[in-house]
DNA sequence: CATGAATGAGGCTTCATTCAT
DNA sequence: TATGAATGAAGCCTCATTCAT
């Protein structure tokens, strides 16, 4: 694990670059995310950007990936708890909702990165798949009705990616509301709860 | 509310070619929805395009916005209906998924355009509305649980729209399946129903 | 062979494209010859090119077949009559020599773009082939000395072209000077006619 | 002389340089052999290769001069011996074949890197003159027709150079059988030899 | 001396838009 | 109205050259 000084550098420098990527899709839309805005953003010239990625496409797909793969770092910790259900969820909720609200970059950039074309790939299957299996375990262990597992993990991501995404507009109520509310919403139906004397 | 036979024509030509964009949308992506593209699916030369849309940019918003549009026509009748909510949320379900089963082009059109600059605009704010104000009276009328009402309707909307997506993929279950299951999972959460004797 | 009036324009237009193409060849060598010069010299826009080519390579490609194609139209005639072989040697090397001095453009364009990967194909194949059974024949009918075919139509299309090259510089002896002398070195050889009396 | 010991480096450290080239020319044609290729090809960093050559274009020039300078150095001895003219052509033939089919890089890098720009300057013009003037005293001995003799040592040596590209394809014959033939048409002709008896 | 990361001019190509017919 | 040839801005990418280490 050891790097060469080399090694460093130029992670850093890749690093560098993939969040100036993010930066401008943040701000113009995957489509205005050309090399001459990504490198003005970074502060290099756009020559140098092919020195650390094939292609506009690689840098982009890398970008998305490497989000990804941090949030799922955060997030790996919450789902492989010994908690019970729901505190799971109220974890997982929140944590995600903190990143993005300090990474609210990120969203756009994924969604729409990945839109066309079969992207969506690697990374986020894998982040899927972390979620899949948590809600998985948690219909094995009857803390959670049985539904199609697949289905369930994908309104989940997804309820909560629209959440995050609609957080980005106007002043977002604090994490814990929206962490709060979801987890209610999903643990217990919009149903008025009558049978619960 | 009589239209001019010209009008009708006219009318009749930005259908057909909103109906081509959107196809060409559904085929090739947003980025590979060019006006070349568009104009010989529709049949016609590029340059009559823009005596009809302004720009690229117009067309694809008008054909976004007419997509909604319709939707928003087949799914009104199921809002403003006397049934009980869960009664309304099926035939929401089933309404939305059934049009994009037939529809399947709408839906990336109408993501990808969106996704950049701040589309999503005008008639998605007007379909949102509209399931905004039918949740809200649900609420009012006890019938659902009192949360924030945006953030249900979002939460509907967008989970709706993950399964949609989803639905494109392999072969997707009968409409059916997919209704009974988000109903189900949104009328009484992911709890086990324990006190439900 | 009637070509609507369409076909017509657009032929013309090609043609209008490779002449400037090979002017800026010549002026500029291959390496020069960008899309850019090309279009300045064809009084048009750059993105008018392409469409009309594919790509500056097959643009180059086209220029340098029509080049060799219409040189060949002259060429076949002589090479195809019933004259002693002398007599075709004398023409065929007047013929080529006075296409060149009136398009001086077109060695090095051909030349040039040829040397590089595997063109040279197609046009000078044929070319080339018309000149290889011109000199079968005439072995076979005696009247050329037998030997390798394949070289000795190599070395004289060769030369042609080496003079022609040099023709280009400086102030060029009238062609029939250089057809008699080429034809004379060809046809006897260099060594003194000692036997000749 | 002498050279220090510093000189002698660097003028190893250029021929390295320059055989590098030649090597990738020969592999990748002129358009292919990119600073960085070169550079890898010879095992050093790009930014040395400027320490030696003031730029890409002065290498490649100073690349062909040497390898013109070589071959001029086996021919030298050969145009100049006391043989008689055709013995010489023979041995003149054979040493530039052979040549070649040690160094087939070149004759590629040569004529493309020269076809271009007024290059194919200073060296070739010597090794051409040197030609020049070898047939300029065979004909002032009556060795040989007097022809002009410009053009007889450019037919001559760009003969050669099409045999020499031609070998470059396929399984070339021997080197005598090229040098018999080339004699042989150049000697004696085409025609058949009626009047020798 | 040697290095190679960084630069940025310049090339190719696409495509939204215009306009003469 | 309809057409589609022409335009040219703008994007992506390459690579010769420089310069701080």
């Amino acid at each position: 694990m050891t790097m060469t000084k080399q090694q460093v550098v130029q992670a850093f420098r890749m690093q560098s670059i993939r969040d100036a990527a993010s930066r401008v899709v943040s701000q113009h839309g995957v489509g205005g995310a050309t090399i001459d805005a990504i490198a003005a953003e970074a502060g290099i010239a756009k020559g140098t950007i092919y020195l650390y990625f094939k292609s506009r496409e690689e840098l982009l797909e890398s970008a998305a990936d490497h989000a990804v793969t941090e949030l799922m770092a955060q997030v790996a910790g919450v789902l492989e708890s010994n908690e019970p259900f729901d505190v799971q969820l109220r974890r997982f909720f929140r944590t995600v909702l903190a990143y993005f609200d300090e990474h609210r970059d990120f969203f756009r950039l994924y969604q729409a990165a990945c839109k066309e074309e079969e992207c969506r790939s690697r990374r986020y299957t894998e982040y899927f798949k972390r979620i899949r299996a948590w809600v998985k375990r948690a219909m094995e262990a009857d803390e959670v009705r049985r539904l199609d597992v697949d289905r369930v993990a994908l309104v989940l991501s997804e309820s909560l990616g629209a959440v995050i995404q609609r957080r980005q507009l106007d002043a977002p109520p604090p994490v814990d509301a929206d962490t709060e509310w979801l987890a209610s919403l999903f643990l217990d139906g919009l149903m008025p709860k009558k049978g619960k004397i």
